[in-house]
DNA sequence: AGGTATTTAAGGGTCACTCCCTATTGTATG
DNA sequence: CATACAATAGGGAGTGACCCTTAAATACCT
């Protein structure tokens, strides 16, 4: 009987990043077929119909990004291993990763032998995560959820560089609504007093926004 | 008589990008032996010693950037031919390297087919400009040559989210003093009245002080 | 229907940042 | 040596952001 060859789709939206981890994959791991998608919703679509031991997917990505198709591949049953591939600065969403049942999450920074270790250790049924990882689980993490939506609203227009007075005429309430508003926030985010902290916090997390 | 080999030094402190960078021009440019670097004091030492055709260098690098080692290059009057590889946000320094005689300069996020034009375009004696760049020479640049060695200062420590009294102490001088760096920063920004604008300006631009 | 959370908004306060002007000292540079 | 620029710093005004409390109208949830 023929051993069934190891299959794995790779999904990133960086062309360069995709053609870097397929190269080191194929160098390092012996007789395996790899499928490249350069988007989530290709790759989702690919897993579906190849079913590969491996998927390995970036995390932001167009149309669907990795944590989407992993959830729409969990859902759907389909027996793959998940591992994800990132760039250091999706801290904020370890969080939802961490519910998931994930088998593997490397950071791209340091990733060539790392790389091949994690599809050793998922192959043998064991879980493998990045060291440099860790750190970032032990930080505090932003729960948007404790946010109302009109504090988010806010917040995303404080990340828009506006003014409370600017966002109250966009959003036809008063000034003093807004100002609550951002009091509110800065009592669920724990900022420091005065200085400033919130429009700091907004421009430092404004890619999670 | 048998033509010379094509001989490039890529230098990438990001491995997996290295590997794709390598894995593209190993499949689109035939009979090419290339060199990989990991930083930019290694790109430097190879280039003296291979003096290789053509070097391809990333600018956000560990011990020389990319910029430095292109001068370093130039300035020892070293043969080759010299091409940027650069992630989006190095517009800041688009002026100096504009300044530089250089051969080309891609971005990386695009880059698979334009890695193999811009080296033919280069070994042909042309020079090769991703158009994305191109975008980035019209935006107002900022040449920071403008601002003082105080100025700089100052701009360095409202990014560590310093306030003006917290700097006034650092620097021992008076808040008056740090109060008058600020204004003379905001107006050789042209920065908007109000609105705590070098605050937002300076975490918008923070990844370049 | 009653409790809880959200949104709205006001009054009244402090502090940081911005604006604009002036002025002194030191130090390059022509 | 004169002019220019840099760094220093003061006065005084105005605005934006944060602090805190209170409270009404909705909305939603059990």
């Amino acid at each position: 009987m023929i051993p069934e060859k190891l299959k794995i789709v790779i999904a990133d939206d960086h062309p360069l990043l995709l053609e870097g981890i397929v190269s080191v994959i194929e160098k390092e791991v012996l007789g395996v077929e790899i499928f490249k998608a350069n988007n989530g919703a290709e790759a989702l679509q690919m897993v579906s119909e190849i079913k590969p031991t491996i998927t390995i997917l970036d995390i932001e990505m167009p149309f669907l990004n990795g944590i989407e198709v992993a959830k729409k591949i969990l859902e759907a049953k389909i027996d793959t291993k998940i591992i994800f591939l990132t760039l250091h600065k999706e801290r904020s969403l370890f969080n939802e990763i961490n519910q998931m049942n994930i088998d593997g999450y490397i950071l791209k920074e340091f990733s060539i032998s790392e790389i091949s270790q994690c599809i050793k250790s998922v192959l043998n049924g064991k879980k493998y995560f990045s060291k440099e990882i860790e750190q970032f689980i032990e930080e505090p993490l932003i729960d948007f959820s404790i946010f109302t939506k009109s504090e988010i609203n806010v917040l995303k227009l404080i990340a828009q560089e506006k003014t409370s007075k600017e966002i109250a005429e966009m959003l036809f309430v008063s000034i003093k609504t807004i100002d609550s508003h951002r009091y509110n926030i800065c009592k669920k985010l724990n900022l420091k007093p005065k200085k400033n902290s919130l429009l700091k916090w907004v421009f430092q997390n404004s890619p999670i926004l």
